[in-house]
DNA sequence: AGAAAAAAGTTGACGTATCAACTAATTTAA
DNA sequence: TTAAATTAGTTGATACGTCAACTTTTTTCT
């Protein structure tokens, strides 16, 4: 994905976090996402790469683990306010970047692409059986 | 990519290959590249992975790898009746599920695509700069 | 209540992608 | 012709993506 690239480069550069670091961050802080099932759900990332992500921003001081305390296989992740600053900052940058990038697509291509990208998920799927 | 998983798992279980592997075997067998140079031309893929890539391909025995004898710096890279035949072999599989893929979208669709994302990719390099 | 199943996380392994620094050979250009 | 630049390829480092095995805790079911 040489796409990313950049957004990568931002986030080194303005922020020195990693673009899984970014994700996570950018869940807890705009969504009510509080522990790492609930972020699997909201982007379906894997449970082993959430793991070390999140091991990795308690280390930085970016989050602030703690079990919960009615379900104890559970997490309860906040950010720290280091986080949130650098969330604050970063965030309209990363949107500029989104905006700047989709400018270049009229309305039909944006639609064409998520229609087409979900056919072919949906299409994977189906032959999968057949392996 | 989700959408790569697949392939993988058919040319794991079908071949005994990556990725990776495959997209090299088949550069060497349906293209006139002969060296790591006219792969990176070809596909864009990177030096250092590919490097790794032709040596796993050596060792595994699909390869047979001799330095040019007018550039030194160069190689000369030649598939091995193994692996001609695993890529006779494999060739009709992939394309049908690439085929099959594509089936599910229209051509609109697999335009729009194709235009949307050669206009991201140039609209990155264009913004490359600010950076 | 107790066994079985499911959910939340952790850890290990492997493959893919990208960048950077480096060696050696060749090309170019002063 | 020799110094500088370019090209081919190798190696190291880091991040990302996916799968699988495993532990611990909670739910479900009989």
């Amino acid at each position: 994905m040489r796409l990313n690239a950049q957004a990568i480069r931002i986030l080194k550069r303005n922020a020195g976090l990693t673009l899984t670091q970014w994700r996570v961050i950018a869940l807890l802080a705009g969504t009510d996402c509080k522990n790492s099932s609930d972020i699997e759900r909201q982007i379906g990332m894997d449970k082993g790469q959430l793991s070390r992500t999140i091991r990795g921003l308690t280390d930085a001081g970016y989050v602030k683990f703690k079990t919960d305390a009615k379900d104890h296989r559970k997490s309860n992740l906040k950010l720290t306010a280091k986080a949130q600053k650098i969330y604050d900052q970063t965030l309209p940058l990363m949107r500029n970047r989104q905006s700047s990038l989709l400018a270049h697509l009229d309305e039909t291509e944006i639609k064409a692409i998520y229609s087409a990208l979900e056919k072919l998920e949906g299409a994977a799927q189906l032959s999968e059986d057949e392996l």
